[in-house]
DNA sequence: GCAAATTAATGATTTATTCAAG
DNA sequence: CTTGAATAAATCATTAATTTGC
């Protein structure tokens, strides 16, 4: 409907190899063909032109010196706010709950902090998500740090003050209750991301894009 | 406004602790502190209760010699089909693209190539995700092993064979465009997994659990 | 005092590793 | 054993605090 050309051009270009695939043997599966070479003709309604390197493929160096033209597009990327800026209340609530033992909090968890820390400031949940993340990781190589480099003395992290205590608080909560590779279903949805870079540079109140993605499993 | 037994009493508990947050010096920037107190009413509208381990907490070892009880919560976690099984539609498709070098697509790509499986088989979006950094990382190494190895080992897979020659076509694409760290702006849903775990184990039409998160950045 | 340059902190991604289903 | 799924580690990139020069 929309797209032909371009879809369509870059399917037969790839059909070749898929083809090709079918003639050097594949590890797994010849594949029962169905309708699938019908998938030429259904999967061309999406613009695959966009899927191979939507972007010219810059090599972006790490440790570029230039400091002019940080990004791929030049100008006009990011119209707002690029990355969540915590309030203090927010912050608060995250500390708290991490040191009440919240290390990898669920999609259900996620959901309910994202909407009471939304009060404070604008918040998404997959903020929540990495917060809890980083926190996590930054504790945890503090405290190896600290025991490898405060002294020599393998016994303790530290002797008592009130930061190494309310550390070792923390990680040993952490220790307690967290567990390496807890299997957790989390359902992610993706957004798009300079499709239509479109005006004002004003913030609003941009919605938590949170929703209820499976509401029950049938 | 809400609850205030439940709230109160915990984030009580805690103050505590968070101002001692605030004493223990840091390295960069004391940041300014705003209504933070305030936080303490307004926050307590959400039961706290199941925030902190929601469950009992039992404490699983990594390398437990207990052959029970892998996860935290001891049943009931997946009621029905646990894990995406790709049809041969499906895969090759994804081996298309990804031999058309893609690697890493964005949110955009990822649900309308969601779309597209969704014809051949229940997919969801994360599926499609996992698929790439999955692939990705076990070409890559792969080919590590391959390249250290041929020298000696005594039995490996034929040195050359079409599998190793297409896997090697693949893996050359790859590397040409894919550079490390692409910035590429994600947004994230996250789904509560076994709040409702209701009933049947027969599958059914699980609906792609996709949506456009941000329709535009304002 | 103020604004550019520096630096520390940290939000966001990617890669590596691991677990477990089939 | 293969591979989907999930977490941990490493790394990039941006923002806020601090420093510096005027």
């Amino acid at each position: 409907m929309k797209v032909h050309q371009l879809g369509r051009g870059f399917w037969e270009q790839q059909e070749p190899l898929l083809s090709l695939g079918c003639k050097r043997l594949r590890p797994l599966a010849p594949k029962l063909h169905s309708n699938f070479t019908d998938t030429t003709t259904t999967v061309s309604s999406f613009d695959l032109k966009s899927f191979i390197r939507p972007d010219s493929g810059p090599r972006k160096l790490g440790n570029a010196p230039s400091n002019e033209n940080r990004h791929s597009p030049p100008v006009e990327t990011h119209p707002g706010g690029t990355r969540w800026n915590p309030t203090q209340e927010q912050i608060g609530i995250l500390e708290m709950l991490y040191r009440g033992g919240m290390r990898t909090p669920n999609a259900q968890q996620i959901e309910q902090i994202t909407e009471q820390l939304g009060k404070y400031g604008k918040i998404e949940g997959k903020n929540v998500f990495y917060w809890f993340q980083n926190h996590k990781a930054r504790e945890r190589q503090k405290q190896k740090r600290n025991s490898l480099g405060l002294g020599h003395c393998p016994r303790k992290s530290a002797p008592i003050s009130p930061l190494t205590w309310d550390t070792r608080v923390e990680i040993i909560t952490d220790r307690e209750e967290d567990s390496p590779y807890k299997r957790k279903c989390r359902s992610w949805s993706f957004e798009e991301e300079e499709i239509s870079r479109s005006s004002s540079k004003e913030d609003e109140n941009r919605t938590l894009e949170l929703f209820p993605l499976h509401p029950e499993r049938r």
